[in-house]
RNA sequence: GGCGCGUUGGUCAAGGGGUUAAGACGCCUCCCUUUCACGGAGGAAUCACGGGUUCGAAUCCCGUACGUGCUACCA
């Protein structure tokens, strides 16, 4: 009895011991700004690798030179570390699997694409790319829809397929520009396991045969994934669902090399979706929508400078809490977690295995929650900062956290604390008297007058005395209090908001309180 | 076109044969607050469609529709 409960166990615990450790790895491709689908990926990597005491790797997959662009590993580097999921190991980081660029590994890749051409999965293929253009073209003419180089049309090619040994070699021989394709076979079915949907099947007919070593020598994401993840022992590949299609080709590419025994569980995430419908969200949309798609500012070297969801005073918290919660909860109503709560809590089996689409609103009552339930402390830089930014440099820590503590549940972005509180600060730029024109009177007028002189004695400024004062002179000049609170509110703050009008009159001190009706009170003349 | 993957209110979603089908965002009403918020109470709104299987289907099966992804010497 106590043998079959413990091979049960064991059984069930295989699936993630299988007596190495977990390693996962984030592979993204330096060509621009990090987007909410690639952190949310980078995330659930960091989240089961955590769980399970596992490593995060992070690979730059840099393999089109075309399309690299400056400055971009740096940039994902940044937004991981501001969204907190740093890597185990990576470029910057170092490890013993390395280097972690694919620009820099370039050296093994060909030996591996080669071997597969000696036992005869792979083949070389001298077709320029006008020649593969032009076989498409022909196809489409004839009507027909599937024009792939596969199968169908590889002996048609110039490749080592269809050409005689001795001028392939020859073509070798003279370094004739090739690549190295995958011979998919014909016929078959590849199953998997995928950790998200189950057991998937899928026909090798619909895929090409793949580039696998481009003719520039660098290798096509397909060889490269396969080789890296074998030699950087990743056990565990989760991806974005965009790659569902081509997991054949992987999967055939472990079996060739051998390496079926180490081949990683796969887990294909679902996408995240543009708010009005259709398609994946993409780095356009944020502009199109007036929401920010990157985790930071991103200065594109084309497209010049795009805002993030930091500069848009997103806390690092709430912007990987919500970006979590697209496409995972933990079965419970909570929705606010912490990262390390969601490391704790994570489960690949309660991802979804639909998109989403991208809700803004959302995105910022989660900011909103994270700011009310932030403390002092937790929230001090990031307020210092927006209040730099404008300006304002802050000595008074005291009066800053009482501050802080009294208009944070006002606040729904970080921003927010600049039009919340900046009036503490300075005398407000502009007075919105307009909302309260309509309503004045020499009554009125007369009250604030008399209100400055009764102020003016006052000894002990306290919200009681202020608060008491000015009611019993409303009270003696025969109007209501309610009436006169609004033009008060707004001859100190500038506008309809903020906490209570003699909370904020005792935080401003008896003369700049004076000061600001006065200055008010010349305005409405 | 082909091949995948998917489909619970407008959005995020729980629920995986028997529920009045949770909850959250947003929207609306009211209370609190002589501002704006916060908080509290309520409301409108949903199982894509059609067939099966079953005493019983949002839940299982099959079709259809729709959505989405891939179909590059991009990842």
């Amino acid at each position: 009895m106590v043998y079959l409960l413990s091979t049960t166990w064991i059984k069930a615990k295989n699936y993630l011991c299988n007596m190495s450790k977990v390693r996962v790895r984030f592979a993204p491709s330096p060509t621009g700004g990090l987007h909410l689908g690639g952190v949310r990926t980078a995330l659930y990597n960091y989240l089961f690798a955590k769980k399970n005491d596992g490593d995060f790797v992070l690979r730059i997959e840099d393999t089109d030179q075309t399309r690299y662009v400056e400055g971009a590993e740096q940039y994902i580097l940044d937004c991981l570390n501001w969204c907190g999921i740093q890597p185990d190991e990576g470029p910057h980081t170092g490890g013993e699997y390395g280097p972690y660029r694919q620009s820099e590994r370039k050296s093994i890749y060909r030996e591996f694409a080669e071997k597969l051409v000696e036992s005869g999965h792979a083949y070389y293929a001298f077709d320029t790319p006008e020649e593969i253009e032009s076989l498409r073209e022909t196809l489409k003419a004839q009507g027909k829809y599937n024009v792939q180089y596969d199968f169908q049309n590889r002996l048609n090619m110039r490749n080592s397929l269809s050409l005689p040994p001795e001028e392939t070699e020859e073509l070798l021989k003279i370094n004739f520009p090739h690549v190295i394709r995958i011979k998919m076979p014909r016929n078959e079915y590849v199953h998997f396991h995928d950790m998200i949907r189950g057991d998937i099947e899928m026909p090798t007919a619909g895929v090409d045969d793949k580039v696998l070593l481009k003719a520039d020598g660098m290798p096509t994401y397909h060889l490269a994934v396969v080789v890296d993840d074998y030699l950087m022992k990743i056990t565990h590949a989760l991806r974005g669902e965009e790659w569902l299609p081509s997991a054949p080709v992987h999967i055939l590419l472990w079996k060739y090399f051998g390496w079926e025994k180490h081949m990683p569980h796969w887990a294909h995430l679902p996408l995240i979706l543009k708010p009005d419908g259709n398609g994946k969200l993409s780095k356009r949309d944020g502009e199109r929508l007036g929401f920010p798609v990157f985790a930071m500012e991103w200065n594109d070297p084309k497209n010049g400078l795009v805002k993030g969801f930091k500069e848009l005073g997103f806390m690092h918290e709430a912007f990987i809490n919500m970006l979590a919660l697209l496409g995972w909860n933990d079965g419970t109503e909570q929705e606010i977690f912490s990262l390390e709560e969601m490391v704790e809590k994570f489960s690949m089996d309660r991802v979804h295995s639909h998109g989403a689409k991208f809700d803004f609103e959302k995105a910022k009552w989660f900011n909103h929650e994270w700011i009310k339930r932030s403390d002092f402390e937790r929230l001090q830089p990031d307020v210092k900062k927006v209040f730099e930014e404008n300006g304002v440099v802050i000595n008074d820590e005291q009066k800053l956290q009482h501050i802080v503590n009294l208009v944070k549940e006002r606040c729904t972005l970080l921003t927010d604390f600049w039009q919340q509180a900046s009036f503490f600060f300075i005398a407000p730029k502009e007075i919105d008297t307009s909302s309260i024109l309509p309503k004045w009177n020499e009554n009125k007028n007369q009250f604030f007058v008399e209100l400055i002189r009764t102020y003016s004695f006052i000894n002990s400024w306290q919200i009681e005395e202020i608060e008491n004062t000015f009611k019993e002179l409303a009270a003696a000049s025969k109007l209501k209090p309610g009436e006169l609170m609004l033009p008060l509110r707004v001859m100190l703050v500038g506008g309809k908001f903020g906490p209570g009008v003699f909370e904020i009159s005792s935080i401003l001190g008896k003369e700049e309180t004076i000061k600001r009706i006065e200055h008010t009170l010349s305005l409405m003349k």
